[in-house]
DNA sequence: CGGTGTGAAAGTTTTCACAGCG
DNA sequence: CGCTGTGAAAACTTTCACACCG
């Protein structure tokens, strides 16, 4: 009963199942990127050939991306920035906002709580915990400082959804296990070790250490495997 | 003539060939890591299976993935930590250490610099950079911020091979080009853009919003995939 | 004409399964 | 026996190429 064909099927009826490989959605996150830049200086409608080239792809992965999860285009013109970003946003979930718990607020915690970055894709810090009684109390970003203590009933109360962890390696383990069992549903990990997880809970691990090994052995082996004629694009 | 036998292989003769999927190489510093948390705890040997286990990856993947550099086993013991720790430092390049240079040194910069991570895994901030002028003159953890216009200059002094952009996203395209007219081999990219880079140029880019993002999508089509038992693992 | 959406082909990565070794 | 190293099979991802559309 429900029509297939329409003009740009706009938003398509998500993902309707979840096998979309985790390398799309990584891209998708540089399209949106991308688009949000094009717009922002002007741009209306892209083609697929153009996104490609901007992030050193081809046109025909841009679309077979894309076509996971809809029909975005219009045959002959492109795609229109303003429509495809709200296309993505809604897939990627960054049309609300959400409300983030950040575990740690030493040297690192402190400059995340201040980037700006964040706001600009929906989110919010809305709660900083440490285990320092002398950082306990204080305000940073205009956010007091809490003790791990009040962790669980402050992400229940706030109906926070996402964690972030930024205290050191031998502390992460224990500050994965209060935001588990605190209900969290998803955790960004800059600590440098694998955590131990429930596989309800998704986990992103981000090491500052590991980019720039990655960096070593590009730069080490560097036959120069010279990719895109202009464009380099390595993404962890 | 060269023999192929004798017990493992130790270093074998690097990757002899360019192609190595750079999956594989991401998931050789995840390995290095555990590797190094193994000994520290006391452990003398480890198998493919256990190794794998506490990363999420089938035994299967942990050797083959080894199996692109060499022959490091011992069959029906597994593999010596010390060892495998020496071979794959030795393939990443980082026996060796490096020296870094920081283009922008506002908030996360300066928490980059603190950052004792880098140091663990061989790498040094040598040189930080910034193009406001109150900041030049000023030290940041030991290290004296300099004027853009020394940028070319000391990095060749320094004999620098690696650059890391902590700028605004508009001033990344010119913090790139900066970096690689003064010779600079490779780049971690902290802005949320992507650089147009000469194809000799090898590039990482970390965009923290990026990976909330796919968290939120994780989290969203939230139809929990359930993977390993209760070892999760994502790397952006 | 310029461009999308998409099956089918090509290429790449993961898993399987087993010979061989200490 | 326990475990590695590795071909061969399976699964997955990317590229190709073309029908179709405005």
């Amino acid at each position: 009963m429900t029509d297939q064909r329409p003009h740009p099927t706009h938003a398509a009826d998500l993902p309707s199942d979840a096998s979309v490989p985790k390398v799309v959605v990584s891209r998708l996150s540089l399209y949106l990127r991308e688009l949000q830049r094009l717009v922002a200086s002007g741009q209306q409608t892209i083609s697929s050939n153009q996104l490609g080239a901007l992030l050193g792809f081809s046109d025909a992965q841009v679309r077979k991306d894309l076509g996971f999860f809809g029909q975005f285009g219009y045959p002959g013109v492109g795609y229109r920035c303003d429509e495809l970003i709200r296309a993505m946003r809604d897939i990627l979930g960054t049309n609300h906002s959400w409300n983030v718990a950040m575990v740690g607020v030493g040297n690192l915690g402190q400059a995340l709580l201040g980037y700006r970055g964040f706001g600009r894709q929906n989110f919010a810090i809305a709660a900083a915990f440490d285990a320092d009684p002398t950082k306990v109390g204080q305000t940073v970003q205009g956010l007091r400082i809490q003790p791990l203590e009040e962790l669980a009933a402050t992400i229940r109360e706030q109906g926070i959804r996402l964690g972030m962890i930024v205290v050191p390696a031998e502390r992460a383990q224990e500050a994965a296990d209060r935001l588990v069992a605190a209900g969290i549903e998803g955790i960004v990990n800059f600590a440098p070790v694998t955590l131990a997880l429930p596989p309800h809970v998704q986990n992103v691990g981000v090491d500052l250490a590991i980019e720039l090994e990655q960096l070593s052995f590009a730069v080490t082996s560097k036959l120069a495997k010279a990719t895109a004629e202009s464009t380099g694009q390595v993404e962890p």
